[in-house]
DNA sequence: AGGAGCAGTCACCACCCGGTGACTTTCGGA
DNA sequence: TCCGAAAGTCACCGGGTGGTGACTGCTCCT
């Protein structure tokens, strides 16, 4: 964060960072426990243990300080775990690419609670929270489609809107999967998502393959 | 609404019901102004020029109030919408039909900004309203079913899944083009729902032949 | 005619919010 | 050593919230 000098922090300047690494973690704390609608100074300064007036002092108020908490913490799948160990997943054929990146966007999805928080969150408002949020997600796209073109593969415009579309899909589902249990034909547990896997694997290759060979 | 006696209303309960429709549009109202997060009691009893107090009196809260409001209005594409005059759509082949279904639910969400609203309020809170609103859907989705039965029309399971997850994929881009003009490699204006649209049809025609004849 | 009851009004409460000015304590450099 | 500056504390403000008790005045039924 900021630049405190590596060398020798003086006890001061210690302390400080430690409160203010209170502060941003706190915001996960908050944010696990009562959520976006229950993350204001007064709560996160109360879990830190800290007073509310240096989060305007270190932060310049909420906005920075969340600013600094998304930042800080790895919200979204990161290319190991989309792509697996040694990019494996890059080596498959297009289309089963494809469908297990977005089958393992989902699973990282569902095994982060504060990043379904998150994107809730985002579905409603729009502050700079989610401007960050949207910056990572940006840089970790740009990145995958990098790779992607690296390893050779040619993903036909279909095949990318096909991505885009499930990609949403798998979004709102993991989102709404927290409160409901089925989604007109699906049911959102695990069997649920086994389902959906395979759909997504079947709707690639169907797609790719007649996109190939007509 | 309630059921008051059609037969020379006394001016008393004409003047209650008139208040009572003023307060169920106000949130209405206050809802396409403010959205969701603007929505009181304070804010709708002041859109109607009513007292806040006559909310708990003749609704029992706000929640009451949202109650009357949801079974009031119309926030989904109806079977009209979905299939056309005279149910055109059921007319078509299989999987145009599934894909025009997607099309036109996706249109009628995107003219709709209340329902667009309530579906991204859905994203982060339960509550009356949101159940109220499933119970809806439900029933919409329920009958639409039955109608594609009653056509003759057979769905694979796997056509089925795909259509619930378009629906899902329809649901969170709308929601989310009202804030951000670009997802993925989607574009979120006109032109980039059209090319959505493509997709769909090709992703259905795609999966469902290779399912009928490989 | 007249009184009971209901629509509607108003003032008020307690609470929580974000934000700030004034203060005390503690550190560190000249 | 000592003074300035930074870390941290506390009380307070204005404003907005949901919710309620006490009231007026009209209306409708007997």
């Amino acid at each position: 964060m900021k630049d405190g000098p590596p060398e020798r922090a003086p006890r001061r300047q210690a302390r400080r960072i430690a409160t203010e690494r209170a502060l941003v973690a706190a915001v996960g704390a908050v944010l696990r426990r009562d959520g976006m609608h229950g993350l204001g100074v007064n709560a996160v300064a109360a879990e830190a243990g800290a007073d509310k007036k240096l989060i305007y002092r270190y932060f310049g108020g909420l906005p920075g300080l969340l600013r600094a908490f998304g930042e800080s913490a790895d919200f979204w799948p990161d290319l190991d775990e989309l792509l697996g160990p040694d990019r494996a997943v890059l080596a498959l054929p297009t289309a089963e690419m494809g469908a297990e990146i977005v089958r393992r966007h989902a699973a990282g999805l569902r095994r982060r609670p504060l990043t379904l928080e998150l994107l809730a969150w985002e579905c409603g408002h729009r502050d700079a929270l989610t401007a960050v949020l949207e910056d990572v997600r940006q840089t970790i796209s740009e990145a995958l489609i990098a790779e992607m073109l690296a390893a050779g593969h040619h993903v036909p415009r279909g095949g990318r809107v096909l991505s885009s579309l499930f990609a949403a899909a798998m979004n709102y589902l993991a989102v709404r999967g927290r409160d409901i249990a089925r989604f007109g034909d699906l049911s959102l547990d695990d069997d649920g998502w086994d389902e959906i896997g395979a759909v997504v694997g079947a709707a690639f290759a169907a797609l790719l393959d007649a996109r190939e060979a007509p």
